[in-house]
DNA sequence: TGGATATGTTTACACCGTAAACACTGCCAT
DNA sequence: ATGGCAGTGTTTACGGTGTAAACATATCCA
């Protein structure tokens, strides 16, 4: 259901990736890193661009950049998306590794990397911190999924993409407010 | 990779599910329905044993009860909880039909009831309310998927409990702090 | 009683992932 | 230059899978 078609597309023999590939989950293990890492090249390049300033402001656009592209990555490339959560993946996976792309930070990190700008610019509890990042990343996680996979799959884009910042709006005043 | 391993262990002839399904993705379909009105059944159980008293404090006990129910039956049936999102569930798939099972209350039914009683209670500005419950939703799922098969995995369930607890503290100060 | 309906089986086919054996190419050490 | 070897590709083959078609049987109602 993957390796022959991709073979075919390739124009080369059902079995030419077993030379590179131990088998099928190999080969979509190594799609996976890959897709991980331009994910985490594309949030790179936007937070990236964000201007320096008052870090409490800092810390609320990174955290709605990295939410804004991951949802946007999501709908773009819904068949990357996917691979990316295949397997392995195992948060070690997604931030060690990078052996081949560039932008050592993997998305993971960014987020982390926003959220303790986030507390150290004192707009969040510290109390809140732990395991922040994951509370985080399931809510555009699942909101990305329900949109491709499941039942918001229908929602046009631009709706979509409102939703996305009224999600994000949640995230950021559940982190932030007293 | 489920029809004909699914009649081996009922003990029937691989094409007998043809005779009650038109092919592999609509017995899954059904499946996805059972799995469905399963879960509605568990979370409203839940939901229905709230004492009464102040809207305030009972439509954040559902809201604590929904979410708390739906990542808890994803971890208890990683299985069915995969069937349930498997395609079909369209929204409309998942509250209209549920003609075998009881309870007419759908997941996201009692979801939307908790947050209209939410916002009544005067507890949630009704400027968040649109598309609520989609944000609280995407939440929750994204979290039961982490865990049940993305990065979180590793996690023991009694951690995920108290992670699960957290995140639904963020929804909920998201929707109703200042 | 007899036919329709529901259910199950057998046979057959194309496709898939994968193993094993074989063929070709380029490079390096002798 | 030559031999071997690692890398890459192909061919053939096997078991598993979803599905179509034809056939069998049981159950129920006119």
């Amino acid at each position: 259901m993957v390796l022959r078609e991709a073979t075919r597309r390739v124009g080369v023999s059902p079995n030419a990736a077993y030379r590179h590939f131990a088998d099928r989950d190999a080969l979509l293990a190594a799609v996976s890193d890959a897709a991980l890492a331009l994910l985490a090249t594309c949030i790179d390049e936007i937070v990236e661009r964000i201007p320096e300033g008052d870090p409490d402001v800092v810390a609320r656009a990174q955290l709605r950049a990295v939410g804004t592209e991951y949802v946007s990555f999501a709908l773009d490339n819904p068949g990357l998306f996917h691979a990316a959560f295949f397997v392995a993946s195992d948060l070690e996976s997604s931030s060690a590794p990078s052996k081949s792309g560039r932008s050592g930070r993997s998305p993971l990190a960014l987020l982390t990397a926003a959220l303790d700008l986030l507390v150290s610019s004192g707009a969040m509890p510290s109390e809140r911190r732990p395991q922040a990042e994951f509370l985080a990343w399931s809510s555009v996680h699942g909101f990305a999924l329900l949109l491709i996979d499941g039942p918001l799959r229908a929602l046009p884009r631009d709706q979509a993409d409102v939703v996305t910042q009224r999600l994000i709006d949640m995230v950021e005043a559940g982190f932030t407010c007293p």
